[in-house]
DNA sequence: ACTTAAATTTCGACTTGTCTAAACATTTTA
DNA sequence: TAAAATGTTTAGACAAGTCGAAATTTAAGT
């Protein structure tokens, strides 16, 4: 279960800024900051660990090096947050990744549960002048196929309110705006049940026993969804402010 | 200048035959494969060095591996040739590094000197569903922005014959087809005189003292080429068998 | 043939990213 | 607040890819 990704780019060329950093580095910086908007907290060394699939040891060793190359805050036992650096690097993967998610559904065809894994690999390829390219050719999309928001080249990032359909008012009506969990098999469900970002939801009911739920989408007939299920969609709802 | 470049793909998924070759090993492929096609003898340790920008050292290690997995042919001191795997695999390379090359010019409007470094990362993003999405995509071409050919899926490529303009007779027509060099600052003064693949060249004058050529392009008017441009560029002669 | 010269391989050695086992620090919990 | 549990770091190793220097092999020259 050796998954390396080594790179040490020898781009003289791009922005002067912010260049050089391997897969790996790029890998453990989105992680971070994955974690970090997850809670407050600094981010274990464990928590690290375990969404990448390494060890806590391995994972020691490179927060020396990001903390040494000032993309991240450490003091020893304490866990790490991203510095200013840090997370400026960080989203801009981000946007990278979630750009190639839209090219790889709007463009390719791909369905939003095949995406990820390719654009984990496109997300590092790093030319400043592609993404730009890129971004214009997809027609500057804000959001990527699952509603995640895609940070504009200045990092600037549309927020929207966003709830899980638990949290609805009976007889409210709100706009599917994304998924908590982004994994294949639900993600496949939902494109069955035909709950797709953009889809116009009014919840019916909401049993009590066991919080299943009865929507309507796009004002079509009766679907039901698990509590499960409905506690991983998100939501927005109109004239609410952030 | 340390240009590392690793990857042990996990990919178990992916196509049975041929998957996990690291992107190390991928270049010294299509490298091999290249210089093969300069010459028939076997390709000499110190030409991949060259290539690739490492030492004869480092080569050896590599022909060791690559030989152990049977993609090359290797007996000490007699250079190496690709087996009918590493072959295929090469072309396989190749195929990506032209399919993106078409995407970035056609779709992203990138010149066609500034495509090479980004095509040479994404040729190794290895998906099979990606590639051939990519390729229905751009309409199955044929040919990359360079008049290089594009090898379909089962690696099949259109050969085309094809000679530089030093060779043609005076007052004849031909298609220009593609380049030798693909050096950008070649490419740019290429374009600078709208001498682009597509293009209908007449070969008018070839002077005696220093070789160098007036062509019409396009039947419009008179353009002067060194000798050195000339044999740069390769044309295509109509009823011309390969 | 015998001697150079050139190309290739072998021999340590270094860097990244990884792991296991053991040591150390912080939290819990009784 | 002292012992136990949990989390983190250190220490030692390993695979991949790279290098310089030295040893080998093949090719050339006379
Ligand atoms: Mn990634
Ligand atoms: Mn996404
Ligand atoms: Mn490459
Ligand atoms: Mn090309």
């Amino acid at each position: 279960m050796a998954a390396i990704n080594t790179r040490t780019s020898p781009k003289k060329e791009s922005t002067i800024v912010d260049a050089g950093h391997s897969f790996t580095e790029e890998n453990y910086l989105k992680t971070i900051l994955k974690l970090s908007e997850q809670s407050e907290d600094a981010v274990s060394t464990n928590a690290i660990a375990f969404r990448l699939g390494t060890k806590a040891a391995t994972v020691t060793d490179m927060i020396r090096k990001l903390s040494q190359k000032k993309l991240i805050h450490y003091k020893k036992y304490q866990g790490v947050r991203l510095t200013a650096r840090g997370t400026k690097v960080a989203w801009a993967i981000v946007r990278r990744h979630r750009l190639w998610e839209v090219f790889l559904t709007e463009k390719l065809h791909f369905k939003w549960d095949e995406i990820h894994n390719i654009a984990e690999e496109l997300e590092h390829i790093n030319s400043e002048e592609l993404v730009k390219r890129l971004d214009k050719f997809l027609g500057f999309p804000k959001f990527d196929p699952h509603g995640d928001p895609i940070p504009d080249s200045k990092g600037r990032l549309s927020r929207i309110s966003r709830t899980t359909i638990k949290e609805m008012q009976i007889k409210q009506t709100a706009i599917m705006t994304g998924v908590i969990d982004h994994t294949s098999p639900f993600l496949r469900h939902l494109e069955m049940l035909k709950l797709t970002p953009g889809k116009e939801i009014k919840l019916l009911r909401m049993l009590d026993f066991d919080g299943s739920c009865i929507i309507s989408i796009n004002r079509g007939e009766e679907t039901y969804i698990s509590s499960l299920v409905a506690s991983n969609i998100l939501v927005s709802i109109r004239n609410e402010k952030v």
